[in-house]
DNA sequence: AGCACGCCGACT
DNA sequence: GTCGGCGTGCTC
């Protein structure tokens, strides 16, 4: 028996001390318990990290006498020794305190006492009465009868609120001894009003029986197998092998865990799942950010008590407390949304791989735009590949066309105010569409400063007092928004510029609201509908959209990368990208990288039906490599020529970056900071990294506080991290200046 | 010499 | 995180 517990204190970064534990509770301490333990004088809470047979020695040789462990806290532990070990990864790898990546570990609703299971409070019969009684009772007090047989045919009880108009008649049952008033936990259903269809597993493909084998191998082959990626084009039918894969591992009677990018991306994955397994309904556990905070404890606690088999959910499910894992999918694993953006900054996609390793079970990725992080892992032979190159049901990929704004604002010059929104080209295209009921989706890529207000006559930019960024126009409220910090301003009438004051400011750039009221007055018959995130604010507002959508109450659908992802409409046959070129040109070098994965999945909306789907690319610069392997599907021959590229500067995936930004209200502070870091990172760090110099970030200023950054490159990120933390532990930072590191960054801004 | 303050290391 | 030891440097 174990006599002594490891226990990381609360509250106090990295603190690990040994304590006894107390013949009263061997046994009952284990991995993940909380404790509560004397520190000092003091008292205090932790969490216990390991078991030890015996306490570790001093410096003296002698083992170190040590304080028993006052009492066990709580129930059964948020956490597993497998859990613990994925934390201590996380902790090192991301350099972040152990006590900070265990406390994210945990959903906020289940950690804090505050969220608890809802009760109400519910009827039951506690004993039958005889028969005269019951005689004498439906005779004399008619309604306390009728309660009386109602709650006999239930055997949970009836919840009182349906009695509201009979309480003295249940009163009195209560006070005979017939019937007890109970608090019954209720679960918080985040599907309540939804019913979901079972669907039955369709026949796979050739390559999806392929796929689905090389997934069940892994899974048998319990955690020998290397990672999976499943590099699939888009209408391919990989969300059918996960499905089958998931019933595979079922059957097993291990458990799934599968990871979807941020929900409100693809609500149609979760129904799909929802639907498959409608069957065992109790089984699946959703997580997402969407969920009330009640909803995610009850999700979670349906996990932690092993009746959920199964869990989809966005990045944080990666830390689900399921027991006996037998697959982790992570389904279009090169969306940046797996992507932490604070601390520990970490990526849900490589969690899945390592946590995979840890438990010893088979981990899936898949993608139609794999990140060139797995593909090439794929080429270096750490990961297997399998590969679905064809449609299911033999339906072909869109006819891409792209439209070259250059020439089209030469043909339409002077005849509007501001770019035209639609070429004539895709005019044409929609106009036919809407002659033979079909339907439309235009993709505007709002990213970038799309719908800025720039004076077409002096060039002056409305830019946020508080950030380096230009404010963005929202026509409806008439107000210019920044999109960082929230600050918003009523529209100027007319250029802002002292010598200008040009009212054709108004009119400037263009973003999904303005595409939606162009389109309206240049195809009044067409019912459009635009999907972003100003007007999906409302619960279920996207998700009623989508099905207006499907059930073809709406011809063309205006979106943001809301609509660009995941979404199957058999009905749709055209997609309009009206600006391609938004994501290009910020500096980064996965700008090209992000473009063609944006072009590809929004491709993949169009034909998926019966009817053949034609797509039309605008673009000014209709000869960069991301447009034009985008066009014509090749996505391999798009990864050869940027991983060459990639290769050649030693960016990712054949190195790893390590971002290091200092910030501060003080601009020379937050510079001089960075500086110093840089002069002492210089002496210690080996000459194998590539350190660049400290500079202004793109993004120079986010409210009000001056942002400077270091970028640094090697090809194992503990060549950068450990010298970087005795650095940071060494250097004295100005208490108005924030280092923040970055581990493998996917926002160089 | 006496004391305040801040840094640093230990806490089991 | 929090406490206490100890060194520095300023004041009496």
């Amino acid at each position: 028996m174990p006599k002594v517990a490891r226990v990381l204190i609360d509250n106090s970064p990295d603190l690990e001390l040994d304590y006894s534990i107390p013949d009263g509770l061997t046994g009952s301490v284990v991995e993940g318990s909380r404790v509560a333990v004397p520190l000092r004088a003091k008292r205090t809470s932790g969490t216990v990290l390991e078991l030890l047979d015996a306490p570790p020695l001093g410096k003296n040789g002698k083992p170190v006498p040590l304080k028993p462990l006052s009492t066990l806290l709580g129930g059964r532990p948020f956490f597993s020794a497998s859990l613990i070990a994925l934390g201590r990864w996380i902790a090192g790898y991301y350099c972040t305190s152990l006590d900070a990546t265990l406390r994210s570990m945990v959903p906020e609703a289940v950690r804090s006492e505050k969220q608890s299971f809802k009760t109400r409070k519910r009827a039951v019969l506690t004993k039958l009465p005889d028969a005269a009684e019951r005689e004498h009772l439906s005779r004399r007090a008619p309604r306390q009868a009728a309660i009386l047989k109602e709650l006999a045919e239930s055997a949970e009880g009836i919840a009182i609120t349906e009695f509201s108009g009979a309480s003295a008649a249940l009163k009195a049952l209560q006070e005979k001894g017939f019937v007890s008033v109970e608090d019954k936990v209720v679960t918080r259903d985040p599907f309540e009003d939804e019913t979901f269809l079972a669907s039955r597993p369709l026949n796979l493909n050739g390559a999806q029986q392929v796929a689905l084998k090389a997934v069940t191998a892994a899974v048998e082959s319990r955690g020998s197998a290397k990672p999976l990626l499943l590099y699939g084009i888009t209408g391919s039918g990989k969300t059918e092998v996960y499905l089958q894969a998931v019933d595979n591992v079922l059957e097993r009677g291990q458990s799934a865990l599968v990871l979807v990018p941020e929900i409100s991306l693809t609500p149609q994955t979760v129904d799909r799942f929802k639907s498959r397994f409608s069957h065992i309904q109790d089984s699946v556990a959703v997580l997402h950010s969407h969920l009330s905070a009640g909803e995610r404890h009850d999700e979670w606690h349906k996990i932690h008590r092993r009746e959920a088999r199964i869990v989809v959910g966005a990045r944080s499910a990666i830390f689900a407390p399921l027991e006996q894992l037998g697959l982790i999918i992570v389904d279009e694993e090169h969306e940046f949304s797996y992507k932490q953006e604070n601390p520990p900054r970490y990526n849900a996609r490589d969690i899945a791989v390592v946590r995979a390793g840890i438990e010893r079970c088979a981990v899936l990725l898949g993608s139609a735009t794999p990140s060139f992080e797995s593909f090439q892992n794929t080429r270096a032979g750490k990961y297997d590949i399998v590969t679905l190159d064809e449609r299911a049901d033999d339906r072909t990929l869109p006819i891409v066309r792209v439209v070259d704004l250059r020439t089209e604002s030469r043909k339409t010059r002077g005849k509007s105010p501001g770019p035209s929104v639609l070429s004539e080209r895709l005019r044409i295209a929609m106009d036919r569409r809407l002659d033979r009921g079909e339907q439309t989706i235009l993709f505007i890529n709002r990213r970038g400063f799309a719908s800025s207000l720039v004076c077409q006559t002096c060039g002056h930019v409305c830019e946020c007092q508080h950030c380096s960024i230009p404010l963005t126009f929202h026509k409806k409220d008439d107000r210019l928004v920044c999109h960082i910090c929230g600050f918003r301003q009523l529209a100027p009438q007319k250029c802002p510029a002292p010598d200008c004051r040009d009212p054709g400011i108004r009119f400037a750039g263009f973003g999904t609201e303005r595409v939606e009221e162009q389109l309206r007055a240049a195809m009044p018959a067409a019912r459009t509908a635009r999907v972003d995130t100003d007007t999906m604010s409302r619960k279920n507002q996207l998700r009623d959209t989508l099905a207006a959508f499907r059930s073809q109450k709406i011809d063309i659908l205006v979106g943001t990368q809301m609509i660009a992802k995941g979404l199957d409409f058999p009905n749709v046959t055209l997609v309009g990208v009206l600006n391609a070129d938004l994501g290009l040109h910020i500096p980064d070098f996965r700008a090209g990288e992000r473009t063609f994965q944006l072009l590809t999945q929004v491709a993949g909306r169009a034909g998926r039906g019966e009817m053949k789907g034609e797509v039309v690319i605008q673009t000014f610069t209709p000869h960069s490599p991301a447009i034009q392997f985008a066009r014509h599907h090749d996505y391999t021959g798009y990864s050869e020529q940027e991983l060459e590229f990639r290769q050649g500067f030693s960016y990712p995936p054949f190195s790893h970056v390590v971002l290091l930004t200092s910030r501060s209200t003080h601009e020379r502070r937050a510079e001089f900071t960075l500086e110093t870091l840089a002069k002492r990172l210089k002496k210690t760090l080996p000459d194998d990294v590539i350190m660049g110099d400290p500079s202004p970030s793109p993004l120079a200023r986010a409210q009000d506080q001056f942002r400077f950054q270091l970028m640094l490159r090697a090809r194992r990120t503990a060549t950068i991290t450990r010298p970087l933390q005795a650095t940071l532990e060494a250097t004295t930072i100005p208490g108005d200046v924030i280092v923040t590191t970055d581990i493998d960054p996917l926002n160089l801004m």
